[in-house]
DNA sequence: TTGACCGATGACCGGCGGTCATTTAACTCC
DNA sequence: GGAGTTAAATGACCGCCGGTCATCGGTCAA
Protein backbone atom coordinates (compact mmCIF):
# COMPACT_ATOMS: atom_id res chain seq x y z
CA UNK A 1 0.00 0.00 0.00
CA UNK A 2 2.70 2.33 0.79
CA UNK A 3 4.43 1.09 -1.78
CA UNK A 4 1.70 2.01 -4.56
CA UNK A 5 1.53 5.36 -3.52
CA UNK A 6 5.18 5.74 -3.34
CA UNK A 7 5.16 4.32 -7.27
CA UNK A 8 2.98 7.48 -8.03
CA UNK A 9 5.22 10.35 -6.01
CA UNK A 10 8.22 11.93 -8.07
CA UNK A 11 9.34 13.09 -4.81
CA UNK A 12 10.44 10.81 -2.14
CA UNK A 13 8.76 10.09 0.77
CA UNK A 14 10.94 12.64 2.73
CA UNK A 15 12.24 15.64 0.73
CA UNK A 16 16.00 15.77 2.34
CA UNK A 17 18.07 17.07 -0.39
CA UNK A 18 17.05 20.63 -1.13
CA UNK A 19 16.24 19.15 -5.18
CA UNK A 20 13.57 16.92 -3.63
CA UNK A 21 12.28 20.37 -1.58
CA UNK A 22 11.86 22.64 -4.42
CA UNK A 23 9.92 19.89 -6.47
CA UNK A 24 7.91 19.43 -3.48
CA UNK A 25 7.57 23.07 -3.29
CA UNK A 26 6.01 22.97 -6.33
CA UNK A 27 3.87 20.17 -5.83
CA UNK A 28 2.35 22.18 -3.34
CA UNK A 29 1.63 25.21 -5.72
CA UNK A 30 0.74 22.78 -8.65
CA UNK A 31 -2.61 22.16 -6.32
CA UNK A 32 -3.15 25.25 -5.14
CA UNK A 33 -3.28 26.51 -8.33
CA UNK A 34 -5.64 24.31 -9.83
CA UNK A 35 -7.12 23.98 -6.79
CA UNK A 36 -8.03 28.22 -7.16
CA UNK A 37 -8.87 27.40 -11.07
CA UNK A 38 -11.50 25.52 -9.86
CA UNK A 39 -13.14 28.03 -7.31
CA UNK A 40 -11.78 30.80 -5.57
CA UNK A 41 -8.97 31.94 -2.99
CA UNK A 42 -11.77 31.99 0.20
CA UNK A 43 -12.70 28.16 -1.00
CA UNK A 44 -9.50 26.73 -1.63
CA UNK A 45 -8.69 24.69 2.18
CA UNK A 46 -4.83 24.35 3.14
CA UNK A 47 -5.94 20.69 4.14
CA UNK A 48 -7.50 20.20 0.25
CA UNK A 49 -4.43 21.32 -0.52
CA UNK A 50 -2.20 19.11 1.21
CA UNK A 51 -4.77 16.31 0.33
CA UNK A 52 -4.73 17.02 -3.37
CA UNK A 53 -0.54 16.16 -3.30
CA UNK A 54 -1.23 13.10 -0.52
CA UNK A 55 0.41 15.08 2.43
CA UNK A 56 -0.67 15.81 5.58
CA UNK A 57 -2.00 19.31 6.10
CA UNK A 58 0.80 20.43 9.04
CA UNK A 59 3.37 19.31 6.22
CA UNK A 60 2.16 22.51 3.75
CA UNK A 61 3.15 24.94 6.98
CA UNK A 62 6.64 23.35 6.57
CA UNK A 63 6.67 25.34 2.95
CA UNK A 64 4.64 28.27 3.47
CA UNK A 65 4.07 29.95 6.56
CA UNK A 66 0.35 31.47 6.12
CA UNK A 67 -2.31 30.29 3.12
CA UNK A 68 -1.65 33.78 1.94
CA UNK A 69 2.04 33.27 1.86
CA UNK A 70 1.35 30.08 -0.55
CA UNK A 71 -0.84 32.08 -3.06
CA UNK A 72 1.71 34.67 -3.48
CA UNK A 73 4.32 32.36 -3.82
CA UNK A 74 1.84 31.15 -6.91
CA UNK A 75 1.80 34.73 -8.10
CA UNK A 76 5.01 35.46 -7.77
CA UNK A 77 5.90 32.99 -10.62
CA UNK A 78 3.10 33.31 -12.46
CA UNK A 79 4.12 37.17 -12.64
CA UNK A 80 7.72 36.26 -13.34
CA UNK A 81 6.24 33.86 -16.61
CA UNK A 82 4.28 36.19 -17.91
CA UNK A 83 6.54 38.95 -17.91
CA UNK A 84 8.96 36.39 -20.11
CA UNK A 85 6.32 35.95 -22.54
CA UNK A 86 5.37 39.67 -22.72
CA UNK A 87 9.22 40.97 -23.22
CA UNK A 88 9.61 37.54 -25.83
CA UNK A 89 6.54 39.13 -27.46
CA UNK A 90 8.41 42.66 -27.41
CA UNK A 91 11.50 41.62 -28.49
CA UNK A 92 10.57 40.59 -32.01
CA UNK A 93 10.07 43.50 -35.22
CA UNK A 94 10.89 47.54 -35.42
CA UNK A 95 8.36 50.35 -34.42
CA UNK A 96 4.83 49.28 -33.74
CA UNK A 97 1.24 50.97 -33.98
CA UNK A 98 -0.72 51.80 -30.77
CA UNK A 99 -3.02 48.75 -31.83
CA UNK A 100 -0.19 46.41 -32.40
CA UNK A 101 1.25 46.78 -28.93
CA UNK A 102 -2.46 46.46 -27.29
CA UNK A 103 -3.07 43.45 -29.17
CA UNK A 104 0.44 41.69 -28.17
CA UNK A 105 -0.37 42.90 -24.16
CA UNK A 106 -3.71 41.53 -24.45
CA UNK A 107 -2.74 38.71 -26.29
CA UNK A 108 -0.17 37.81 -23.94
CA UNK A 109 -2.82 37.36 -21.28
CA UNK A 110 -5.13 35.20 -22.96
CA UNK A 111 -5.23 32.20 -21.20
CA UNK A 112 -3.59 33.28 -18.18
CA UNK A 113 -6.70 34.07 -16.23
CA UNK A 114 -5.27 32.57 -13.15
CA UNK A 115 -2.52 35.29 -13.18
CA UNK A 116 -5.01 38.11 -13.30
CA UNK A 117 -7.15 36.73 -10.74
CA UNK A 118 -4.77 36.65 -8.63
CA UNK A 119 -3.03 39.97 -9.15
CA UNK A 120 -6.26 41.33 -8.25
CA UNK A 121 -6.12 39.63 -4.82
CA UNK A 122 -2.87 40.67 -4.54
CA UNK A 123 -2.90 43.85 -2.52
CA UNK A 124 -6.09 43.84 -0.99
CA UNK A 125 -5.82 39.58 0.15
CA UNK A 126 -2.60 38.52 -0.58
CA UNK A 127 -0.55 40.53 0.88
CA UNK A 128 -2.43 40.94 4.40
CA UNK A 129 -0.84 37.93 6.50
CA UNK A 130 2.86 37.44 4.94
CA UNK A 131 5.99 38.92 6.48
CA UNK A 132 7.76 42.00 5.40
CA UNK A 133 10.98 39.75 3.99
CA UNK A 134 8.70 37.63 1.65
CA UNK A 135 6.53 41.00 0.01
CA UNK A 136 9.90 42.94 -0.15
CA UNK A 137 10.92 39.68 -2.33
CA UNK A 138 7.89 39.88 -4.70
CA UNK A 139 8.15 43.65 -5.21
CA UNK A 140 11.97 43.28 -5.68
CA UNK A 141 11.15 40.97 -8.78
CA UNK A 142 8.17 42.78 -9.91
CA UNK A 143 10.33 45.88 -10.31
CA UNK A 144 13.26 44.07 -12.43
CA UNK A 145 10.84 42.21 -14.82
CA UNK A 146 9.35 46.17 -14.93
CA UNK A 147 12.54 47.64 -15.81
CA UNK A 148 13.11 44.78 -18.79
CA UNK A 149 9.72 45.45 -20.19
CA UNK A 150 9.95 49.35 -19.51
CA UNK A 151 13.20 49.48 -21.92
CA UNK A 152 11.45 47.13 -24.69
CA UNK A 153 8.07 49.37 -24.90
CA UNK A 154 10.67 52.52 -25.66
CA UNK A 155 11.78 50.01 -28.60
CA UNK A 156 8.85 49.47 -29.99
CA UNK A 157 7.02 52.91 -29.22
CA UNK A 158 9.78 55.17 -29.71
CA UNK A 159 7.37 58.22 -28.62
CA UNK A 160 7.67 56.78 -25.29
CA UNK A 161 10.49 58.26 -22.58
CA UNK A 162 11.26 55.99 -19.55
CA UNK A 163 9.07 58.29 -17.76
CA UNK A 164 5.75 57.88 -19.60
CA UNK A 165 6.61 53.89 -20.57
CA UNK A 166 6.95 53.72 -16.48
CA UNK A 167 3.34 55.65 -16.12
CA UNK A 168 1.74 53.60 -19.25
CA UNK A 169 3.14 49.80 -17.45
CA UNK A 170 1.17 51.10 -14.22
CA UNK A 171 -2.12 52.03 -16.32
CA UNK A 172 -2.04 48.37 -17.80
CA UNK A 173 -1.41 47.02 -14.39
CA UNK A 174 -4.37 49.00 -12.95
CA UNK A 175 -6.63 48.20 -15.94
CA UNK A 176 -5.44 44.19 -16.03
CA UNK A 177 -7.30 44.02 -12.47
CA UNK A 178 -9.53 46.80 -12.29
CA UNK A 179 -11.02 44.97 -15.35
CA UNK A 180 -10.28 41.09 -14.42
CA UNK A 181 -12.48 41.85 -11.52
CA UNK A 182 -15.37 43.21 -13.86
CA UNK A 183 -14.97 40.08 -16.05
CA UNK A 184 -14.43 37.35 -13.91
CA UNK A 185 -17.24 37.19 -11.70
CA UNK A 186 -18.40 35.38 -8.90
CA UNK A 187 -20.64 32.91 -9.53
CA UNK A 188 -23.54 34.74 -8.16
CA UNK A 189 -22.73 38.31 -10.23
CA UNK A 190 -22.29 35.77 -13.73
CA UNK A 191 -25.95 34.63 -12.97
CA UNK A 192 -27.24 38.24 -12.51
CA UNK A 193 -25.23 39.71 -15.08
CA UNK A 194 -26.69 37.46 -17.73
CA UNK A 195 -30.11 38.95 -17.85
CA UNK A 196 -30.67 41.11 -20.66
CA UNK A 197 -30.71 44.76 -19.31
CA UNK A 198 -27.40 44.34 -17.43
CA UNK A 199 -25.59 44.28 -20.69
CA UNK A 200 -23.55 47.43 -20.24
CA UNK A 201 -21.61 45.85 -16.86
CA UNK A 202 -20.98 42.74 -18.94
CA UNK A 203 -17.30 43.33 -19.57
CA UNK A 204 -14.96 41.08 -22.44
CA UNK A 205 -11.75 41.15 -21.15
CA UNK A 206 -9.45 40.83 -23.86
CA UNK A 207 -11.40 43.26 -25.83
CA UNK A 208 -11.91 45.57 -23.27
CA UNK A 209 -8.47 45.96 -22.47
CA UNK A 210 -6.82 46.18 -26.10
CA UNK A 211 -9.21 48.92 -26.33
CA UNK A 212 -8.32 50.41 -23.43
CA UNK A 213 -4.31 50.60 -24.12
CA UNK A 214 -4.62 51.40 -27.87
CA UNK A 215 -6.72 54.81 -26.59
CA UNK A 216 -3.82 55.29 -23.85
CA UNK A 217 -1.11 54.84 -26.65
CA UNK A 218 -3.41 57.40 -28.50
CA UNK A 219 -3.48 59.52 -25.65
CA UNK A 220 -0.04 59.91 -25.04
CA UNK A 221 0.88 60.47 -28.78
CA UNK A 222 0.79 57.32 -31.02
CA UNK A 223 -1.06 57.85 -34.20
CA UNK B 1 -26.63 50.72 34.42
CA UNK B 2 -29.28 49.90 32.24
CA UNK B 3 -30.37 53.40 31.97
CA UNK B 4 -26.91 54.90 31.04
CA UNK B 5 -26.56 52.75 28.00
CA UNK B 6 -30.41 53.29 26.84
CA UNK B 7 -29.25 57.57 27.51
CA UNK B 8 -26.58 56.89 24.75
CA UNK B 9 -29.39 55.16 22.59
CA UNK B 10 -30.82 56.91 19.51
CA UNK B 11 -32.48 54.15 18.79
CA UNK B 12 -34.83 52.10 21.22
CA UNK B 13 -33.36 49.00 22.91
CA UNK B 14 -35.92 47.03 20.79
CA UNK B 15 -36.47 48.68 17.22
CA UNK B 16 -39.89 47.83 16.48
CA UNK B 17 -41.09 50.49 13.73
CA UNK B 18 -39.68 50.46 11.03
CA UNK B 19 -38.45 53.64 11.06
CA UNK B 20 -36.24 52.21 14.06
CA UNK B 21 -35.51 49.18 12.13
CA UNK B 22 -33.62 51.77 9.62
CA UNK B 23 -32.20 53.40 11.95
CA UNK B 24 -30.24 50.42 13.80
CA UNK B 25 -29.47 49.55 9.91
CA UNK B 26 -27.33 52.82 9.50
CA UNK B 27 -25.81 51.88 12.97
CA UNK B 28 -24.16 48.85 12.03
CA UNK B 29 -23.42 50.15 8.77
CA UNK B 30 -21.52 53.47 10.68
CA UNK B 31 -19.81 50.87 12.88
CA UNK B 32 -18.82 48.97 10.13
CA UNK B 33 -17.40 51.37 8.16
CA UNK B 34 -15.39 53.12 10.78
CA UNK B 35 -14.15 49.49 11.49
CA UNK B 36 -13.15 49.61 8.21
CA UNK B 37 -11.76 52.64 7.81
CA UNK B 38 -8.41 51.87 10.51
CA UNK B 39 -8.34 48.02 9.76
CA UNK B 40 -9.46 45.79 6.69
CA UNK B 41 -11.72 43.86 5.20
CA UNK B 42 -10.29 40.62 7.23
CA UNK B 43 -9.72 42.42 9.96
CA UNK B 44 -13.51 43.25 10.90
CA UNK B 45 -14.77 41.20 13.19
CA UNK B 46 -19.07 40.65 13.40
CA UNK B 47 -18.31 40.69 16.73
CA UNK B 48 -16.64 43.91 16.68
CA UNK B 49 -19.52 45.71 14.77
CA UNK B 50 -22.17 44.24 17.06
CA UNK B 51 -19.89 45.48 20.47
CA UNK B 52 -19.50 49.02 18.90
CA UNK B 53 -23.06 49.38 18.67
CA UNK B 54 -24.12 47.90 22.07
CA UNK B 55 -25.60 45.19 20.79
CA UNK B 56 -25.11 41.35 20.30
CA UNK B 57 -23.43 39.37 17.87
CA UNK B 58 -26.65 37.42 16.97
CA UNK B 59 -28.61 40.85 16.21
CA UNK B 60 -25.82 41.71 13.68
CA UNK B 61 -27.51 38.81 11.28
CA UNK B 62 -31.15 39.92 12.12
CA UNK B 63 -29.98 42.70 9.85
CA UNK B 64 -27.54 41.31 7.09
CA UNK B 65 -27.30 37.78 6.19
CA UNK B 66 -23.70 37.64 5.89
CA UNK B 67 -20.61 39.76 6.45
CA UNK B 68 -20.06 39.79 2.76
CA UNK B 69 -23.91 41.36 2.77
CA UNK B 70 -22.92 44.01 5.45
CA UNK B 71 -20.18 45.31 3.70
CA UNK B 72 -21.84 44.78 0.03
CA UNK B 73 -24.96 47.20 1.55
CA UNK B 74 -22.08 49.94 2.78
CA UNK B 75 -20.53 50.04 -0.82
CA UNK B 76 -23.93 50.32 -1.92
CA UNK B 77 -24.12 53.23 0.41
CA UNK B 78 -20.77 54.87 -0.48
CA UNK B 79 -21.21 54.04 -4.38
CA UNK B 80 -24.78 55.49 -4.77
CA UNK B 81 -23.50 58.98 -2.59
CA UNK B 82 -20.41 58.96 -4.78
CA UNK B 83 -22.35 59.06 -7.99
CA UNK B 84 -24.72 61.61 -6.67
CA UNK B 85 -21.44 64.01 -5.53
CA UNK B 86 -19.96 63.04 -9.18
CA UNK B 87 -22.63 63.65 -11.05
CA UNK B 88 -23.68 67.14 -8.69
CA UNK B 89 -19.84 68.26 -10.13
CA UNK B 90 -20.45 67.35 -13.95
CA UNK B 91 -23.99 69.23 -13.76
CA UNK B 92 -22.50 72.28 -14.27
CA UNK B 93 -20.79 74.31 -16.87
CA UNK B 94 -21.07 74.17 -20.68
CA UNK B 95 -17.88 72.42 -22.67
CA UNK B 96 -15.00 71.37 -20.51
CA UNK B 97 -11.31 70.37 -21.47
CA UNK B 98 -9.88 66.91 -20.88
CA UNK B 99 -7.97 67.67 -18.03
CA UNK B 100 -11.00 69.56 -16.56
CA UNK B 101 -13.20 66.55 -16.22
CA UNK B 102 -9.97 64.41 -14.88
CA UNK B 103 -9.60 66.89 -12.55
CA UNK B 104 -13.55 67.06 -11.70
CA UNK B 105 -13.61 62.92 -11.23
CA UNK B 106 -10.33 62.45 -8.97
CA UNK B 107 -11.77 65.49 -7.02
CA UNK B 108 -14.83 63.97 -6.09
CA UNK B 109 -12.84 60.58 -5.17
CA UNK B 110 -11.04 62.62 -2.78
CA UNK B 111 -11.94 61.53 1.06
CA UNK B 112 -13.60 58.96 -0.55
CA UNK B 113 -10.62 55.87 0.57
CA UNK B 114 -13.50 54.00 1.96
CA UNK B 115 -15.24 53.78 -0.86
CA UNK B 116 -12.64 52.85 -3.53
CA UNK B 117 -11.25 50.39 -1.40
CA UNK B 118 -14.82 48.55 -0.87
CA UNK B 119 -15.15 49.02 -4.67
CA UNK B 120 -11.78 46.86 -5.16
CA UNK B 121 -13.22 44.42 -2.84
CA UNK B 122 -16.65 44.42 -4.77
CA UNK B 123 -15.98 41.64 -7.13
CA UNK B 124 -13.31 39.50 -5.65
CA UNK B 125 -14.76 39.20 -1.58
CA UNK B 126 -18.40 41.19 -1.18
CA UNK B 127 -20.19 39.19 -3.97
CA UNK B 128 -18.84 35.63 -2.47
CA UNK B 129 -21.13 35.22 0.16
CA UNK B 130 -24.46 36.73 -0.55
CA UNK B 131 -27.88 35.94 -1.90
CA UNK B 132 -28.39 36.55 -6.07
CA UNK B 133 -31.34 39.02 -5.02
CA UNK B 134 -28.62 41.40 -3.60
CA UNK B 135 -26.35 41.20 -5.69
CA UNK B 136 -28.46 41.90 -8.56
CA UNK B 137 -30.32 44.73 -6.71
CA UNK B 138 -26.49 46.11 -6.26
CA UNK B 139 -26.26 46.31 -9.39
CA UNK B 140 -29.44 47.87 -10.56
CA UNK B 141 -28.31 50.89 -9.19
CA UNK B 142 -24.75 51.22 -10.39
CA UNK B 143 -26.55 50.55 -14.00
CA UNK B 144 -29.10 53.59 -13.05
CA UNK B 145 -26.45 56.05 -11.48
CA UNK B 146 -23.76 54.84 -14.54
CA UNK B 147 -26.71 55.99 -17.05
CA UNK B 148 -27.20 59.80 -15.35
CA UNK B 149 -23.69 60.00 -15.02
CA UNK B 150 -23.11 59.25 -19.05
CA UNK B 151 -25.36 61.46 -19.80
CA UNK B 152 -23.99 64.48 -18.42
CA UNK B 153 -20.03 63.36 -19.16
CA UNK B 154 -21.76 63.46 -23.25
CA UNK B 155 -22.98 67.48 -22.14
CA UNK B 156 -19.55 68.40 -21.15
CA UNK B 157 -17.94 66.15 -23.76
CA UNK B 158 -19.72 66.49 -26.89
CA UNK B 159 -17.40 64.39 -28.69
CA UNK B 160 -18.56 61.74 -26.92
CA UNK B 161 -20.78 59.30 -27.81
CA UNK B 162 -23.18 57.07 -25.52
CA UNK B 163 -21.40 54.14 -26.68
CA UNK B 164 -17.62 56.10 -25.87
CA UNK B 165 -19.04 57.61 -22.95
CA UNK B 166 -20.19 53.89 -21.87
CA UNK B 167 -16.57 52.79 -22.44
CA UNK B 168 -14.91 55.67 -20.45
CA UNK B 169 -16.98 54.92 -17.58
CA UNK B 170 -15.66 50.97 -17.88
CA UNK B 171 -12.18 52.22 -18.13
CA UNK B 172 -12.11 54.66 -15.38
CA UNK B 173 -14.01 52.08 -12.82
CA UNK B 174 -11.36 49.70 -13.80
CA UNK B 175 -8.71 52.11 -13.24
CA UNK B 176 -10.10 53.26 -9.87
CA UNK B 177 -10.20 49.86 -8.87
CA UNK B 178 -6.64 49.17 -10.16
CA UNK B 179 -5.36 52.13 -8.69
CA UNK B 180 -6.63 52.00 -5.28
CA UNK B 181 -5.19 48.56 -5.13
CA UNK B 182 -2.03 50.09 -6.00
CA UNK B 183 -1.83 52.92 -3.99
CA UNK B 184 -3.50 51.64 -0.70
CA UNK B 185 -1.40 49.14 0.93
CA UNK B 186 -1.21 47.00 3.33
CA UNK B 187 0.61 47.72 6.24
CA UNK B 188 3.13 45.16 4.85
CA UNK B 189 3.46 46.54 1.94
CA UNK B 190 3.56 50.33 3.13
CA UNK B 191 6.43 49.12 5.17
CA UNK B 192 8.30 47.82 2.07
CA UNK B 193 7.30 50.78 -0.27
CA UNK B 194 9.25 52.80 1.93
CA UNK B 195 12.53 51.90 0.66
CA UNK B 196 13.95 54.32 -1.68
CA UNK B 197 14.66 52.05 -4.74
CA UNK B 198 10.89 50.87 -4.51
CA UNK B 199 10.00 54.84 -5.78
CA UNK B 200 8.92 53.32 -8.73
CA UNK B 201 6.25 51.23 -7.36
CA UNK B 202 4.86 53.99 -5.11
CA UNK B 203 1.64 55.42 -6.43
CA UNK B 204 -0.40 58.83 -5.97
CA UNK B 205 -3.88 58.11 -6.66
CA UNK B 206 -5.51 60.90 -6.87
CA UNK B 207 -2.51 62.36 -9.28
CA UNK B 208 -2.18 58.93 -11.05
CA UNK B 209 -6.10 59.09 -11.74
CA UNK B 210 -5.90 62.48 -13.06
CA UNK B 211 -3.24 61.88 -15.87
CA UNK B 212 -4.72 58.50 -16.63
CA UNK B 213 -8.41 59.81 -17.39
CA UNK B 214 -6.66 62.87 -19.19
CA UNK B 215 -4.84 60.21 -21.35
CA UNK B 216 -7.72 58.24 -22.28
CA UNK B 217 -9.74 61.49 -22.94
CA UNK B 218 -7.37 62.49 -25.69
CA UNK B 219 -6.96 59.08 -26.77
CA UNK B 220 -10.50 58.77 -27.43
CA UNK B 221 -10.27 62.57 -28.67
CA UNK B 222 -10.51 65.60 -27.04
CA UNK B 223 -7.98 67.70 -27.13
C1' DT C 1 -52.91 44.79 34.03
C1' DT C 2 -52.06 41.24 31.11
C1' DG C 3 -50.96 38.46 27.36
C1' DA C 4 -48.85 37.88 22.97
C1' DC C 5 -45.64 39.17 19.64
C1' DC C 6 -41.25 39.65 18.05
C1' DG C 7 -36.59 41.88 18.49
C1' DA C 8 -32.47 40.92 21.19
C1' DT C 9 -29.52 37.71 23.30
C1' DG C 10 -25.37 34.85 23.90
C1' DA C 11 -24.19 30.05 24.47
C1' DC C 12 -23.24 27.07 21.07
C1' DC C 13 -21.60 24.86 16.67
C1' DG C 14 -18.74 23.62 12.64
C1' DG C 15 -14.99 24.60 10.01
C1' DC C 16 -10.66 26.47 9.05
C1' DG C 17 -5.86 28.35 9.56
C1' DG C 18 -2.12 27.26 12.14
C1' DT C 19 0.91 24.46 15.94
C1' DC C 20 3.75 20.92 17.94
C1' DA C 21 4.97 16.61 20.27
C1' DT C 22 5.63 12.41 18.21
C1' DT C 23 6.68 9.19 14.55
C1' DT C 24 9.52 7.29 11.21
C1' DA C 25 11.87 7.62 6.49
C1' DA C 26 16.35 8.31 4.89
C1' DC C 27 20.97 8.87 5.29
C1' DT C 28 25.67 7.86 7.87
C1' DC C 29 29.03 5.29 9.94
C1' DC C 30 31.01 1.28 11.60
C1' DG D 1 23.61 -4.54 6.95
C1' DG D 2 22.54 -3.10 11.50
C1' DA D 3 22.48 0.68 14.83
C1' DG D 4 22.27 5.41 15.49
C1' DT D 5 21.17 10.15 14.02
C1' DT D 6 18.73 13.72 11.70
C1' DA D 7 14.91 16.12 10.37
C1' DA D 8 10.65 15.64 7.24
C1' DA D 9 6.07 14.22 7.81
C1' DT D 10 2.18 13.52 10.63
C1' DG D 11 -2.39 14.44 12.60
C1' DA D 12 -4.50 15.38 16.99
C1' DC D 13 -5.16 19.57 18.84
C1' DC D 14 -6.06 24.71 19.55
C1' DG D 15 -8.21 29.26 19.13
C1' DC D 16 -10.88 32.06 16.49
C1' DC D 17 -14.59 33.48 13.82
C1' DG D 18 -18.84 33.42 10.96
C1' DG D 19 -23.23 31.96 11.64
C1' DT D 20 -27.46 29.60 14.36
C1' DC D 21 -31.30 29.16 17.47
C1' DA D 22 -33.78 28.24 21.81
C1' DT D 23 -34.83 31.45 25.11
C1' DC D 24 -35.67 35.88 27.25
C1' DG D 25 -37.96 39.99 28.00
C1' DG D 26 -39.34 44.79 26.20
C1' DT D 27 -43.21 46.81 24.05
C1' DC D 28 -47.76 47.66 23.07
C1' DA D 29 -52.70 46.58 22.10
C1' DA D 30 -56.69 45.31 24.35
Amino acid sequence: MAGALAAKRVVPLRARRDEDKEARRRELLDAARALFEATSFAEVKMADVAARTGLAKGTVFLYFPTKEALFLALLDDLLTAWFAKLNGCLAEGGTWTAHQLARAVAGSLEGEETFTRLLALAQTVLEQNVTVAQAQAFKERVLVSMGTTSALLQARLPFLTPETAGQLIRYVHALVTGLRQMADIAPVAREVLTLPHMAPLRVDFTAELTAAITTLLRGLGAR
